[in-house]
DNA sequence: TGTACATCAGTGAACGCGCGTTCACTGATGTAC
DNA sequence: TGTACATCAGTGAACGCGCGTTCACTGATGTAC
C-alpha cells in the first residue's frame, strides 16, 4: 500500500498507487459490512482507497467481478476457519465436529461483510468459476469431517457421507442466516444458535447411530 | 385497477388510478421477480403502475415501506401454505410434516420474489411491527406441528417442540436458500431439495425416538 | 335532484445527486543496451 | 552507470442516466344541505 512518491514536502499523493488491488477488496469489505453487499458501489470503492473513479477499471472488469474476488477470499478464509476447526477429527470425532459447527457460526458473525458476499449476492457461480471452486474447496472440509463420522459405523448403516454434509451445512447454514446474522433482521432466539446447532447436531447425529440414543442421555 | 376516467374515444388514462396501492405491490413482484429484491426501485414501480414518479408517496413512505408490504403479505401466504400443507395433522403427523417440508420448498422456488422480500432483504423487524408479526405467525405453525410430534412422546423423553420447530426451520430454510433457489447461484445437487429435506427430517426424528431407529428400517 | 365545497389522489416539472463508463492524457517504473 | 523507450497504472473531465424527493397544482369523488 502507500503512494509511489514519497513525498518530500510530506504530499501523499504520488501517481501509482502500488497497491491498489488490494486496497479495493478492503474498500469493498468495509462497505459491505457497514450497508450490506448491495450498499457500496465501484465509485464508492474508488474514493475510499483515494483514486479516482477509473482506476478501478484498471483492476476489475465491473463491480460483480471485485464483489467475485470478495467472496472467493472469503471462501477460502472460510475453508482454513472450518480446517483449523476440524483438526483432522482430534482429539476424537464428535468433539471436532462439534467445533466446525461453532467455526461456521462464529465466520457467520465475526466475517460477516465476508459472509454477506459469499451467501447474500446471487453471484452466478457460473460466471466465476475460481468462485465456485474457492467454495467447493470449503464443503469438501464439511463432507471429508462428515466422512469421518460416517466411519464409525459398520458399513451397512453407513449413511452418504455427502448427504450427512449437506445435511449439516444446512442445517447450519440456516441456523447462521435466521438467527446469527448481525444486524436488525436476525430473528430473537430463546437461546443461543451455538446451542441450538450443538443441540440439533446432536439429535441428527443420534438419528444415524453415531452417537448413543435418546435414551442412554441421562 | 383500471383508471377513474372511463374513457369515452378509449383513452385509458384519467386522473385517479383507483387500485394505486395494489398495483404498486403487483409492481414490486414482478420487479424483484425480475430482478431481485435490491434491484428494484420506488421510480420504477411507478412507471409499471403507469403513474407518475410522484404518486407512490400517497401510499408509502418510501421504498422499504413497499418492501415491507410485500414481505407482509408473502408471510401470510406461507403461513397459509404451510397450514393447508399441515392440515391438522392428517392422516398422520410424520406424513403432515413431510407435506410442510415440501410446501416450504415449493414456495421458496414458485413464490420466489415473495421469498426473496421475507427473506433475503434485511428489513429491520423491530420497525415493521405487523411484519414481525407474520412472520411469527408463519413460524407458528412449524412449532405446532412439531408439538404434535412430540407428543407422541412420553413425557419424560420429549424435546422442547420450540427447539424442534427452529431446527426444522433452519434446516429447511438452509436447503432452501443453498440449493432450492431459482437463480443461477444455485448450487448442483446429487438429489433434489425435497429429497434431501425429507432425508434430513427423517434422521432427525429418528433422532428423537419419534420415528423407528436407523436399524429398523430395511 | 342540484349545488357548493372539502378532501383525496393524482400530475408533471424541477432539483441535486451519485453512478457507471469513456477518453485522451501523463507520470512512474522497468528494461535493453 | 547512463540513456532511450515501452509499458503500466494512474488522472480528471466529461457524458448521459435514473433515482429520490419536493412542490404547487388540479381533476375526480364524496358529502352536506
Amino acid at each position: 500500500m502507500g503512494w509511489s512518491r514519497h513525498g518530500r514536502d510530506g504530499g501523499q499523493r504520488g501517481y501509482h498507487h502500488g497497491n491498489l488491488r488490494e486496497a479495493l477488496v478492503a474498500a469493498a469489505l468495509a462497505l459491505i459490512a457497514e450497508r450490506g453487499p448491495f450498499g457500496f458501489s465501484f465509485a464508492e470503492a474508488a474514493r475510499h482507497a483515494g483514486v479516482s473513479p477509473a482506476a478501478p477499471y484498471r483492476h476489475f472488469r465491473d463491480r460483480d467481478e471485485l464483489l467475485a474476488e470478495v467472496a472467493r477470499r472469503g471462501f477460502e478464509r472460510f475453508e482454513a476457519g472450518l480446517a483449523g476447526a476440524w483438526d483432522d477429527g482430534r482429539p476424537d470425532p464428535i468433539t471436532a465436529f462439534d467445533r466446525i459447527g461453532r467455526a461456521y457460526l462464529a465466520f457467520a458473525r465475526e466475517e460477516h461483510a465476508y459472509y454477506a458476499a459469499m451467501f447474500e449476492t446471487s453471484l452466478p457461480l457460473d460466471r466465476y468459476p475460481e468462485l465456485h471452486l474457492a467454495s467447493d474447496r470449503a464443503f469438501a472440509v464439511l463432507r471429508q469431517a462428515a466422512e469421518a463420522l460416517a466411519a464409525r459405523l459398520p458399513k451397512e448403516r453407513r449413511p452418504p457421507a455427502l448427504m450427512m454434509g449437506l445435511h449439516i451445512w444446512a442445517m447450519t447454514h440456516g441456523i447462521a442466516s435466521l438467527f446469527g446474522r448481525g444486524d436488525a433482521s436476525r430473528r430473537a432466539l430463546p437461546m443461543s444458535p451455538e446451542d441450538l446447532l450443538e443441540a440439533g447436531v446432536l439429535i441428527y447425529l443420534q438419528g444415524l447411530g453415531i452417537v448413543g440414543g435418546p435414551s442412554a442421555d441421562g
